[in-house]
DNA sequence: TCGTCGGCTTGATCTAAATCACGGCGGCGG
DNA sequence: CCGCCGCCGTGATTTAGATCAAGCCGACGA
């Protein structure tokens, strides 16, 4: 088990290693970090090669199936994850079960960063993931020997903290197609991918999760994206794939009420 | 002039000094940041003793009349501010004119703190307020030559987004009354000041102000006040102080739906 | 192959809050 | 002292989105 953290389903088994001299599994444990997925983002962005070998060691990567939890609102926080692969949603819950999705998080970004004693909010896969798992004592000790991992995760909580401004305007000002518009064309910013030379996004989380992101039930978002799609403004190419046809129309339909 | 900054309403004029030798007007100077309100707060309670004449010298504090900005949604961000007296609103605002407030900014709060070049929202006076202005490069420096510095920052940064994350869960999910209970809470718990043995909250900013904070419009506001007055939760001791007569009812209005 | 189940979509109805309308009150200037 | 103006509170009405209800469709297991 590289790990263990609540979960609602299993982990998936670590895929057993063919034989290897002990010597050669050091060495490709040792630089594990110089060839992950997210070597250039998040936090890792911030260490020198010579600092790869120390954060393999104090780092332990883990695969998740989806529906896992990572982290969980009001645990004690005592490590920080970094994003490997795969899609987490992060949510806050009522006494009452209602709950607030804050942010989606995809390779290169961070959870569990906690101002206090415990964690803010649960971080659960909504994809199969893998999560690096890293103490905050060690977090603390990287810091401390390394000013630039303390500026890194500086810059990163005030990107963070630009998003969720933006998201309180979106959530006190803006009508249901404002809102989805708004989210397709930040979604459509990230993920690159062109489909017939129009953009696309990528949403494996169900719309009850993308309501959930808005502030929106599901049916009222089936009903938005319904008349985007009867305005040309998109294509759903699958269940979770939509083509942004009209980026004009979006950003229109993104501010002004219509 | 303090320092310039663009208003919609004349700034007060310093007021004159009198007579002083130079050489006291400087040792003044040099000794202002120690016995200013702020000290112990925000940015400045990470520095020592030593410091705080470089930081007198790098600072500007400017008084403003209520209604004036401090800084503005898309300009070049030259400097970041330390809130000494009164209150900001911090706010976002739509082409078509509807506005966000973010938050409120009382002593000791950093504003303009900037992801990228400019400004991510505008600060506008609430009522008369001192504010102490510090070039980006001048905290650059102060960053650069205390890591304290910097370690305070991010951990003001955090909170921040902690209480984002908050407001994002109170816009997303909670009824009406929930938000003003919420709110009255999370404010009583800052102004520890009591009437009557009673926790009171002071609200200098117009009812229109607060419902721009929590997405309701300033009737839905009053409604829900007279409703929690009639409850006996509250009683509105004048147009800007709320005595808070019940926490354990507001703190059931806050969540359960009531 | 069939049947079940859960997520998605669509239609009908309901409701919390917005909008519209108006009256009162307090501060400020003349 | 009076009159104006802007903020505040309250009632009447409207509406965007929630809720309720039902059918569709693809995935999965037997």
């Amino acid at each position: 088990m590289p790990f263990s953290v609540a979960t609602t389903a299993p982990t998936v088994a670590p895929v057993p290693m063919p034989e290897a001299p002990v010597i050669e599994k050091i060495a490709a444990e040792k630089s594990r970090c110089s060839t992950c997925s997210a070597r250039a983002k998040g936090l890792c962005a911030a260490l020198t090669p010579e600092q790869l070998p120390e954060l393999a060691a104090a780092s332990r990567p883990g695969d998740l199936l989806s529906a896992n939890l990572v982290v969980n609102e009001g645990e004690k926080a005592e490590a920080v994850f970094t994003v490997v692969s795969g899609m987490l949603k992060l949510y806050k819950t009522l006494p009452d079960g209602r709950q607030q999705i804050t942010g989606f998080a995809t390779v290169g970004d961070v959870i569990g960063l906690a101002v206090g004693e415990s964690y803010a909010y649960t971080a659960e896969t909504v994809t199969a993931s893998t999560v690096c798992r890293v103490s905050r004592a060690s977090l603390a000790r990287l810091m401390e020997r390394n000013p630039a991992v303390q500026g890194r995760l500086l810059a990163m909580t005030s990107v963070e903290l630009s998003a969720a401004q933006d998201q309180i305007l979106l959530l006190g000002c803006k009508t249901a197609a404002e809102r989805v518009s708004s989210f397709l064309l930040a979604s459509g910013r990230r993920s690159k991918r062109l489909v017939d030379g129009k953009p696309s996004v990528f949403l494996p989380m169900s719309k009850v999760d993308i309501g959930a992101y808005l502030g929106l039930r599901p049916e009222t978002l089936s009903r938005v994206l319904r008349k985007l799609e009867d305005a040309g403004q998109i294509t759903r190419l699958s269940n979770d794939r939509i083509r942004l046809d009209d980026l004009d129309g979006l950003e229109a339909s993104a501010t002004v009420s219509a």
